[in-house]
RNA sequence: UGGGGUGUCGCCAAGCGGUAAGGCACGGGGUUUUGAUCUCCGCAUACCCAGGUUCGAAUCCUGGCACCCCAG
């Protein structure tokens, strides 16, 4: 049967293959284009314009109507604001996870239905399945693209007002789709950097919004390494914009972050990509958000993510109270980080995940293996 | 200005008469809907300065200069 469907249209090819599946299923189809940052890129290039044109050509060749909509307001209130807030506690916010929870699947899920869609569309590498009366969202189908990692934060009412065409589907089939659709964006590369955003200088980026704070890097037992330009600037785990040269006396490895010392405004650094100081078993989350809407109730074993693009790691999850969660891996992680999210599955499944406020050892740490 | 030592890429550092290793940092590309990580490529016609010896010197000699250490 057929369907009235808003598809999110970004002017990339993902978002334009959605579009065309479905209307080759037969629905009715409208793009909707969001913009929700009002300024240019670094390079001055006016992104948001040349993708417009993209999503337009697109939708002209399809003979689907595209409409705009801006929620800069939204987005800067209910992400942007709350992204800052987060850096300048000296956390690293997600703001992508955010984006999703607080426009693209509530902002715009509510503009389009109120505009008579039964459905919003997007070209995520996610998965919805119904089982047992319970919608579920899986990982795409594509190892390489899975994006439920940041789409964790959808509940029941979300996924089912919901649809991800391209979940089942392969990127390169994707770009096939629309070469032989006669898209201008088959080729186009994909997106990278914040969503609506783009791809910045990171730290020149921060630094528009949060002042700088010098400070001093010293090493784990405290010996002065140089200067830091401000904890918000840096995170864990993190190697470049160091700036530290060869040290006298120290190996040839390069330096990465470790921790950060808030109060006294010190950066701690040490060698080693694999320094033991970056691996903790145990990590705590709060903000949790099951995609079953069921808050946990018991112990699980299940995997998890502690960044995008991570291989899923054996732990097992215990529920604390106000809606935190405790987190004990198998085996150590590197570089946990406050402020990113921890997101876990079982198989397929994705159940849902947290923020992360804080990581530590629970005793049973297992030997590191050198290098 | 007594004695000893050192001056090679932004930093650490090889080189010991035969025509400038390497690492880190940095820059650029790739990967990537966060931030990171990772990966690839680039990066000293030049060795504190000035003379000299050699077919040939960063490497030897002489004289400066600078810094460091021990004495005073």
């Amino acid at each position: 049967m057929s369907h009235n469907i808003t598809v999110g249209i970004s002017g990339g090819v993902d978002s334009s293959a959605t579009a065309l599946k479905l209307l080759e299923d037969g629905h009715d189809v409208t793009g909707l284009f969001m913009k929700n940052w009002e300024e240019d890129d670094d390079t001055g290039q006016c992104t948001a314009l040349e993708d417009l044109a993209d999503a337009q050509q697109v939708c002209d060749k399809l003979e689907i109507p595209l409409k705009t909509v801006n929620f800069s307001a939204e987005y800067w209130e209910n992400v942007f604001e709350i992204f800052l807030s987060e850096y300048q506690a000296g956390r690293t916010p997600n703001p992508d996870i955010l984006c999703n929870k607080e426009i693209k699947f509530k902002a715009f899920l509510d503009f389009a239905t109120d505009l008579g869609a039964e459905f919003v569309a997007t070209g995520h590498y996610a998965r919805i399945a119904q089982i047992d009366g319970q919608y579920r969202l899986l990982k795409g189908l594509d190892k390489g693209k899975d994006q439920s990692y940041f789409l964790y934060t959808l509940g029941q009412q979300q996924l089912a007002s919901s649809l991800f065409p391209i979940g089942g589907m392969q990127k390169s089939e994707i770009r096939n789709l629309a070469k032989k659709a006669g898209f201008n964006n088959h080729d186009k590369k994909d997106s990278t950097g914040i969503c609506f955003i783009g791809e910045r200088k990171f730290r020149e980026f921060l630094q528009r919004f949060l002042p700088a704070q010098p400070g001093e890097m010293q090493s784990p037992d405290g010996n002065a390494i140089g200067p830091h330009q401000g904890l918000m600037y840096y995170t864990l785990g993190q190697r470049q914009g160091l700036g530290i040269g060869g040290v006298k006396g120290a190996t040839e490895e390069p330096w990465y972050v470790l921790d950060k010392n808030l109060e006294d405004n010190i950066l701690i650094v040490g060698q080693g990509h694999n320094h033991p100081l970056l691996f903790h078993d145990m990590l705590e989350a709060s903000t949790l958000d099951w995609v079953s809407d069921q808050p946990l109730k018991n112990v699980i074993k299940c995997t998890a993510k502690t960044r995008y693009r991570q291989m899923d790691q054996p732990c097992t999850v215990y529920p604390l109270d106000k809606g935190r969660c405790r987190v004990i891996f198998d085996q150590p992680q590197r570089a946990i980080t406050p402020g990113q999210s921890v997101v876990f599955y079982q198989d397929e499944v994705c159940l849902g995940g947290g923020v992360i406020e804080s990581a530590m050892d629970c005793g049973q740490k297992k030997s590191l293996k050198a290098g």
